[in-house]
DNA sequence: CTGAAAGCGCTTACAG
DNA sequence: CTGAAAGCGCTTACAG
């Protein structure tokens, strides 16, 4: 089957007797027209299954009706909510989002950036990492005074707008979660190199000061996120024998590699050991379940879209940082010691 | 900060002290274009830090250099994956994706519809569901003659292209593993009124009555995929006291409600009970981990996105509808009886 | 090899 | 209230 060329604005016109001025005025509703004329065109438009081009009209009108989102890894449920978030906001205001996947690349970063700027969306939403390709592109977009809102990650740009997780908070807070239920010898679980592991320690070693706990020696650091290297990591830490009654895992994600380590070597989660992850990526899904900070996503998500929009409406100008606090989220990973 | 005009074709050419028809005829590569007038109009190009307005570039060439993904709930961790495989395939060609949310709901299905076919996508995938709605909206795009693959779902549109699971096999294959390691009393955990779940069920059957064993009274459907409904279900049954050793959940959520219920019974997994799942959602997030029927999404997601370009360059033109296997994936949640 | 000109499908001052 | 006409940023026959 050939593809039937579109019905184009012409023959609306032609078919109703009027100018395509005409027509145009109809759908735009920019009133000015006689009740007659506006019943024959809605029934020439129905007749035809006339479909505005959406193309020309930006064209003309000189600005899109689309936003960006470029995300890391889209088959995250990390990023999938912000997502979420962020197309419920923009259905509401018939704007279309075009999904760019990075793959966590500076390569693919850039050549996505090129292409989607060839669309010309009114605004860009980002979530990328600390890298300086990174923090050229963000203000490459600024300079060419295309709205951008970030959010998660980087948090180390000045002068941009971003939604972002108070990661602090949140470690001070599963801390003091463990801490309250009775919990001393607690370990963190973080990763090298993450500025985002890097602050929710700080939370912890905040809050295990505060209870005059020493936590120098019950710090321990995967090389990534990963289950896997969380379970290797875990396991490694079990055989020296070390006591403890409580991991914090910097990530649900490690959680799970905790999870796993700990309950290879026989002991019970959480009669034994109790754990608890961050971000709730996968909270419902382990058994027993993970106690976790959530963090709000979907609700990220729709801010960032919500802030974007208002910059592309020009209403607002200083760029803001928002921080979103985790929320405890306690379930049957963790019980009182 | 105010949005600088972004600079045309038009500024280029200026700089360039060329005409806008060499400019295009540059970017295109379309050749006959001297050496010299090449290397002036890159280096315009370059200095103004241009970007072609690929609206302009669509409108004139009448077709665009994008395609739309309806996904019923971008949030699901299979249909993340879909889109992942889209993304790849597309990104090849340099086409862009627009991403509609459509929330199960045959109201928003329409809505979107509408709103995509003003921006004139090349082709269309889609993942929906079974409903009178969903069987309109896609004979429409069929009779509009624009490019449509279905993926996952529905299956029961004739004559359009579909890249779905081959589910009786799957559930076949499945229930033949748990009989291959001595399980006689196993139960089918479905879900009512679903295709997908009647489809796994005829598999499970099949294997049932091949194997001798009458299987009537071990089959269970809950009313949703849900763990909630999974569990509540299997919790009732498991008080009747009928006698099961294995449980064949017909996907990983509902698996996980499963591993609750038996767990909370105070049964083992698997040495009192095996429990396997169907998809792979949550494979690797629970403990012990699923055995499980892996759906190759990511590949079919590829496989849809390649498919519809081939409609697209109108090379082929019978529909073709195609089954992607499911592949056992035995992890630590079963065991020999 | 190069440019002037028409035209893609719309919108919007400008006349009437 | 209505229409003719110009123009958004491109591409592409058509001349030269």
């Amino acid at each position: 089957m050939r593809s039937r060329k579109r019905v184009t604005i012409r023959e609306v016109a032609c078919r109703a007797g009027v100018s395509t001025a005409t027509v145009s005025r109809v759908m735009n509703q920019s009133g000015f027209v006689s009740e007659e004329l506006t019943q024959r065109v809605l029934r020439a438009m129905q007749e035809l299954q006339y479909f505005p081009n959406r193309l020309a009209r930006s064209l003309k009108k000189q600005e899109s009706f689309t936003v960006a989102y470029l995300v890391p890894d889209i088959d995250n449920p990390i990023f999938a909510k912000v997502v979420r978030g962020i197309q419920d906001v923009m259905e509401e205001v018939s704007y279309d989002v075009f999904i760019y996947n990075t793959r966590f690349s500076d390569i693919k970063l850039s050549k996505h950036l090129a292409s989607l700027l060839e669309n010309h969306p009114r605004g860009i939403i980002i979530s990328a990492w600390h890298s300086e390709r990174v923090k050229e592109a963000v203000s490459f977009l600024q300079s060419i005074g295309i709205p951008t809102v970030i959010v998660h990650s980087p948090r180390d740009i000045p002068g941009v707008d971003a939604i972002l997780v108070d990661d602090v908070q949140g470690g001070y807070e599963a801390t003091r979660y463990l801490l309250s239920i009775g919990h001393q010898r607690i370990l963190s679980l973080g990763v090298v190199r993450s500025t985002t592991s890097m602050l929710r320690e700080e939370g912890y070693r905040k809050a295990m000061e505060e209870a005059g706990n020493s936590s120098e020696h019950l710090i321990l650091k995967a090389p990534s996120f990963s289950p896997r290297d969380g379970y290797a990591i875990v396991r490694a830490f079990l055989d020296k024998g070390i006591p403890i009654t409580a991991i914090f895992a910097h990530s649900d994600s490690l959680a799970l590699g905790a999870l796993e380590a700990v309950h290879e070597r026989g002991l019970a989660i959480p009669q034994d050991i109790s754990i608890m992850g961050f971000d709730g990526a996968y909270a419902s899904f382990t058994v027993p379940r993970l106690t976790t900070m959530l963090i709000p996503n979907y609700e990220m998500g729709k801010k960032a879209a919500m802030l974007l929009l208002s910059r592309i409406q020009g209403t607002s100008s200083v760029p803001s940082q928002e921080l979103f606090a985790p929320t405890l989220f306690v379930q049957a990973s963790t019980k009182p010691l």
